[in-house]
DNA sequence: TATGTATTTAAGCAAATACTTAAATACATT
DNA sequence: AATGTATTTAAGTATTTGCTTAAATACATA
């Protein structure tokens, strides 16, 4: 890791720039998976489609492309990205594919939807 | 609010997926809020800039493109996105600019930012 | 006032996103 | 086997994103 600090103002804490890099540098894993998983929570469909299947525990991308009003193939694109960055699995039952989240994923998800309500309220 | 049914299942329960319209419904300013703020810490550099303003308290953009090793502009840039979102606020001391966590939005992050420790353990 | 430093803003561009429509796949039923 | 339904995948496209470089702004100091 290259630790070159190239500010020159005369306040610049130089030791605490490094350490900063070095925190960074250590968690560079944790903050990219929390990045995927963030990134898939920002978007308006994605997060009601996670929202949804946590309070309903399981749905179809029909039942999604009626209840968001957009088409089948748009939910399913959505579904996909969800479902490779591993947050939810599907059952088959007959055509029919129902998605829910997977058990590790629910706790962060729930730190998340809980914030709505804290939105709800300060809104 | 349209409430149109187009799936076609017999098993297709209508009085839920009407249900679930409604809740979105109600909750459509907060997921709207919750997008927002989600889009924004769903980046690499932008959750960085987050998770070290948290810890050090306050930086300025020259520190920040330092640590991150990036251009300043491309930092700013980056800035400019997290404080029009309401999530930051700049003091200025001569020529430098320090920008720091609005404390009403610290909650949120905070429970993003234990999701890291969780991510590290499990990963 | 002139020069330098910190920061922002603007213009340009390549890559990523998120939709649309059309085609492919998987299962069910006749 | 043939047709229909649920879903996914692919191709095409408009929009957004995130950088780069260059120019503008704000403050400090000689």
């Amino acid at each position: 890791m290259k630790l070159e600090i190239t500010c020159t103002r005369a306040e610049a804490n130089h030791k605490q720039l490094l350490n900063c890099m070095e925190k960074l540098h250590k968690m560079e894993g944790s903050f990219q998976k929390l990045t995927k998983l963030l990134s898939i929570a920002g978007n308006d469909v994605r997060l009601k489609i996670l929202y949804l299947l946590e309070e309903e525990g399981e749905l179809c991308p029909c039942d999604l492309a009626d209840i968001l009003k957009m088409s089948v193939p748009a939910v399913s694109q959505h579904i996909r990205k969800i479902k490779d960055a591993g947050i939810i699995t599907s059952r088959r039952d007959g055509q029919t594919l129902y998605y829910s989240l997977n058990s590790d994923e629910t706790e962060i998800f729930n730190s998340i939807f809980k914030s709505i309500e804290l939105i709800r309220k300060t809104a």
